[in-house]
DNA sequence: TCCGAAATGTGATTTTTATCATATTCTGCG
DNA sequence: CGCAGAATATGATAAAAATCACATTTCGGA
């Protein structure tokens, strides 16, 4: 569903989100400790990232990265999609081409909307969102 | 979410469903072409089936794979775990352990009840029954 | 202006997954 | 019995995902 990478980065985005902005930045070596990725893949993750403008980075000292407060607005599926690409998570159980609800393969109902509805979701929370849910205490980032 | 191998195996289970019988066997290569496949890859996964009981075969002239009645009665559960093993398919979507309804992390909510319906379903659903619905024309199976 | 601290770029290595190939064993039939 | 047709066993290769390592660029501060 969602490959290592994209847990990673999930995770890295979270813990930036948490932890950082503009004037309080925090470089790699600091962050994956914490979030338990290895440090020189999630240099590449947030690299990545960065590139796409999903996270925000400068160099030199006091560098680092962070959570701009235009990317905390960002929908999570972006940071999905730039890691694995878009075709992964959308694609059908078996794999086939001409599968959707009107030409259901049969495990589709299996599947039921939840795949779907799990891309709605990442469509429509944005990082920010799921943010306050975790301050609010309705849910838990052990990372 | 599930491997390559397991919708492979998926496939050649609901196609053996659909075409064998106890005195009606058939071989891989006849199989392979059918369910987009690649054959000795399909080979292999239909022993490493039949190995566990999932599926049946005989050897020799007149011989093939099939499925008998008893396995028909299997739940789709037991073919993917075979192929994947029991974890892949429910770890948690961050892959955090601690993770369940009591004591959510972060993503859970947006996975919502998808995961864990989708197994249940598995476990509930024979291979019968499924083929029972593509037979009465409720879905497809285009492989 | 120069030094060191940070991200960035590039590519090598390892591990896992997918795929291919081939030798071996079993079994029905003449 | 013996041969040919099938699954089974084993392991080699290829491709993709994950991981590691290091040289390069950029930038703030003394």
């Amino acid at each position: 569903m969602l490959s290592n990478s994209a847990k990673y980065a999930l995770k890295a985005v979270l813990y930036l989100a948490l932890h950082t902005s503009e004037d309080n930045k925090m470089m790699v070596k600091d962050i994956y400790t914490n979030i338990n990725v290895p440090q020189s893949y999630l240099a590449k993750l947030l690299q990545e990232l960065s590139k796409h403008d999903i996270i925000s980075s400068s160099r030199g000292p006091k560098g680092g990265f962070y959570l701009s407060a235009k990317n905390l607005g960002l929908p999570l599926i972006r940071i999905v999609d730039v890691i694995d690409g878009e075709q992964r998570l959308r694609s059908c159980m078996l794999s086939i081409h001409e599968c959707d609800s009107e030409n259901p393969c049969a495990l589709h109902h299996l599947v039921g909307n939840a795949n779907s509805d799990f891309i709605k979701n990442l469509e429509q929370t944005t990082i920010n969102e799921l943010i306050l849910e975790v301050r609010a205490g309705k849910s838990v980032l052990p990372l």
